[in-house]
DNA sequence: AATTTAACGCAACTAAGTTGCAACAATGAT
DNA sequence: ATCATTGTTGCAACTTAGTTGCGTTAAATT
């Protein structure tokens, strides 16, 4: 799979993602297209871009899906994984480049971990 | 809101809770109670053992709803926030009582973290 | 036993995400 | 520039987790 064709759909929602850093929703990307393009041409293309490692995915505290850029990933390498930030006031949802170590679990081996934190951002911080 | 009444239904419910210590997902306790009630019983009664303290709840991987027995809750302290864990092979999830330690973010609060582990589980392990 | 009202079943609904298919358009070859 | 190929799109229908309104049932209290 991937993006084969550059077409117009596919340069839109890529705009979309190059003016702002912050993670999109799903959600707001279908509203905010809709003049644009079909919803499904919406869930395809991002599809194809996460193939692509151009953008990853994860789930806000709704269990609704968010993209954000990826930052050095390919289709081949996918290493765009990190926990991710929602504000609690201004909705706004944010990558964090950090590392949350995760301790040994007695006879478990974690694989994967999808850390979702909540609080305040820096534009809405006291 | 709260539990009030003893119903059948109420007691049906609990008793899926008190066989096994694992988290249970809404759909399975929806299929799996299907002859016993309805599935909107089903959500109103989880709804209400969650502000009794009872039971609480998180989404698993597919932003599914699951739920699992509280420890030491009730309608006014509910503590039990802790990572969870998936097992990626029997689709087991349980509840686990580390505390994960989030490290300071610059500029922002946080006031609640989701953390959901996936891995292989004790009897899934080699 | 009668009264009160929380809880229930049922059907209809909401909303995120998916699928099948015919029409369209990006791309490379002629 | 035109044609042929085939990836992409729009649309309508679908799937499924979860919710809502309402008339009926049954738990609790007297
Ligand atoms: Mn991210
Ligand atoms: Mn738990
Ligand atoms: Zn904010
Ligand atoms: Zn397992």
């Amino acid at each position: 799979m991937g993006v084969l064709r550059k077409t117009k759909s596919v340069e839109v929602v890529l705009h979309e993602f190059s003016k702002d850093s912050s993670a999109i929703s799903v959600i707001t990307l279908v509203e905010r297209l809709q003049l644009d393009m079909n919803k499904t041409t919406v869930y395809r293309i991002l599809n194809k871009l996460e193939d692509d490692g151009i953008v990853h995915s994860f789930l806000g505290k709704n269990g609704h899906k968010w993209y954000a850029k990826c930052h050095n990933c390919s289709s081949a390498v996918h290493k765009d994984v990190h926990p991710h930030f929602q504000c609690i006031s201004c909705g706004k949802v944010e990558c964090l480049e950090i590392n949350v170590p995760i301790p040994d679990i007695p006879n478990r081996k974690v694989e994967v971990s999808q850390i979702l934190l909540q609080g305040k951002c820096e534009a809405c911080y006291d």
